[in-house]
RNA sequence: GGCCCGUUCGUCUAUCGGUUAGGACAUCUGGUUUUCAACCAGGAAAGAGGGGUUCAACUCCCCUACGGGCUGCCA
């Protein structure tokens, strides 16, 4: 038995335009890396590249559903030492934008997800969609179409009024040129009338679509210029794309572009169409559901490497694995791990892996990854100071924070300056009798050796010496080093602060009678 | 209307005719603890409905319901 990776068709040269000539592989064969282990007697020889490619209209942000799209197909083509490709379907130029396609670049950038090669206008291909549908015209698999648009919609309002299928019946197919008028026409595709159409979906799996469902449609407008469903083919085949991953949207469009492959007697690539993604409540994702722009993700502080191994886990899967590295998820990704129904889009699940990634991210990395966040979210970037003092508290900090901001609140004791200005919570555990407590500590703390042992000791005694439990002291020491009661451990907060800077917090707290008369005023008000 | 696709715990999913239907997130309980978190232990939680086929069906087939898609000189 074969392996089914024998299917994918080679890059052929001769057939491809100048234009991608640059994407051609000069003969190098690739295989998956259990093939190239010899598990199977397979010469390698016969194994082409795998390329595949995200192919995103702009107009307007990538949707987080295109992202996992791009996702899954940056995935396979990267596992496989394919490559993977972009192209920006930007012929309907009324709604086509270049900010819209900056957007795209960007969340794409954010992601991870590099593509090989230029980024294709399909727009500039104009000329090259045209030619192939004049050729089809000329090889008789075509015909130039002079129904108008109102004869059209009169014809479906017709059938729609008898209950019948709206699919519309040009009468020009069979004319002959010497009948034809002088007036403006479309040229339509011949589809095939009779028998069906198998689409041989990776996903789907074999999808059956009776001919007489399919029209002859639309490859040239009146205006010359080429439909989405000519261009798409067109560019797939020139750009030798091997597999075709895209929304399951797309499904039935398949068998309309396979008579466009057939026509041309161009391998049809191998179909994968991927359910999109749904909103909480089970219907499409849309704004009332929150974020649906990539870039919404990166400004709320998620981690591209949670974003991936997220999105990837979306409607994929790898047995139990749900936490994977971008290595690991290129080394399993596969069409069959993709599941046949639409998942829904879960924050909690999100929060979770991102929270996973962020704690075993290397600390320089982290630091780097945040200040993009800052910039990205319009936020003040770090002083030097700042920055120094996140990376030598990362340590403590990146075990429990999901996010990027969720982090920066773990880290405002070492992003702060004295004066320390606790916040109302923080504020309640510094009234009179804690401060009285600090009061007594510090001078001992002055003379501890700075170490987490020692420090552990002096406070266990001390508490011990008070009669009070080790929880008592620890809100007062959170408010005066972080100014917070929600921080890190006070012995890390102390071990990161330092000795001098560790006890001019403390001493502070103690005396600093502004910060205590903003409490009680605070306090008296409530 | 026609055609196509889908339906396992709340959510993401495993299962590829024989399992006490497994895992993860969320949730609940207990433990530990220095708050939150983290961590440990445990609990509750699922095959849309109905027919077949079979010794045996979540798994194969059909019907229904529900959800989605396509049906453009949009992509």
């Amino acid at each position: 038995m074969l392996p089914k990776h024998s299917r994918y068709h080679t890059v052929d040269a001769a057939h491809a335009c100048p234009r991608f000539a640059h994407y051609i592989d000069s003969g190098k064969t690739l295989g998956p890396s259990w093939l190239l282990k010899g598990k199977f007697p397979m010469p390698v020889e016969t194994f082409k590249p795998v390329v595949t490619r995200f192919a995103p209209s702009p107009t307007g942000y990538l949707h987080i559903g295109g992202a996992r799209t791009a996702l899954f197909n940056w995935l396979f083509a990267r596992g496989r030492g394919g490559k993977f490709l972009l192209r920006i379907e930007d012929t309907d130029r009324a709604r086509s934008t270049p900010e819209a396609t900056q957007a795209i670049l960007q969340g794409m950038a954010w992601l991870g997800l590099d593509h090989d090669g230029d980024v294709i206008s399909q727009f500039d291909g104009a000329e090259r969609h045209a030619a192939v549908a004049h050729e089809l015209l000329a090889a008789g698999k075509a015909y130039k179409c002079y129904s108008t648009q109102d004869e059209i919609q009169a014809f479906r309002d017709a059938a729609k009024a008898e209950g019948k299928s709206t699919l519309f019946h040009s009468p020009w197919r069979d004319v002959a040129a010497k009948d034809q008028p002088d007036t403006p026409f479309v040229i339509r595709i011949k589809a095939p009338q009779d028998g069906t159409t198998i689409i041989k979906d990776e996903v789907q799996g074999d999808v059956t679509i009776s001919n007489d469902q399919l029209d002859d449609m639309v490859l040239l407008r009146s205006d010359g210029t080429p439909v989405y469903m000519l261009a798409v083919v067109v560019d797939d085949h020139d750009m030798g794309v091997t597999h075709v991953i895209r929304g399951d949207d797309h499904l039935n469009n398949a068998a309309r572009q396979m008579t466009i492959y057939n026509a041309m007697g161009w391998d049809v690539p191998v179909w994968a169409h991927i359910p999109l993604i749904f909103g909480g409540d089970g219907k499409k994702l849309s704004k009332r559901h929150g974020a649906t722009g990539a870039e919404e993700y990166q400004v709320m502080g998620y981690p591209a490497s949670g974003m991936r191994n997220y999105l990837t886990r979306l409607g994929w899967s790898h047995g139990n694995d749900e936490f994977f590295t971008d290595a690991q998820a290129k080394e399993w990704f596969d069409l069959k791990g993709i599941g046949k129904s639409p998942a829904r889009f879960d924050f909690k699940k999100l929060e979770s892996l991102c929270g996973q990634h962020i704690a075993q991210t290397d600390d320089a990395a982290l630091v780097k990854e945040i200040t993009a966040f800052l910039d990205a979210s319009g936020q003040p970037a770090l002083s030097d100071a700042q920055s120094n003092g996140i990376l030598n508290g990362m340590y403590c900090l990146k075990e429990r924070a999901k996010t990027f901001p969720d982090l920066l609140e773990k880290a405002i004791f070492v992003l702060s300056k004295r004066p320390i200005v606790p916040n109302e919570k923080a504020a309640k555990n510094l009234d009179s009798v804690s401060r009285g407590i600090l009061s007594e500590l510090t001078p001992l703390l002055s003379a501890v050796s700075w170490d987490r042992d020692s420090l552990e000791a002096a406070l266990n005694a001390f508490c011990k010496a008070k009669g009070t439990k080790f929880g008592k002291l620890a809100g007062p020491l959170r408010a005066a080093l972080a100014g917070r009661a929600v921080t890190p451990s006070v012995f890390d907060m102390m071990l990161v602060l330092e000795q001098e800077e560790s006890l001019a917090r403390l001493t502070q707290a103690t005396v600093d009678t502004a910060a205590t008369k903003t409490t009680v005023s605070r306090l008296t008000a409530l």
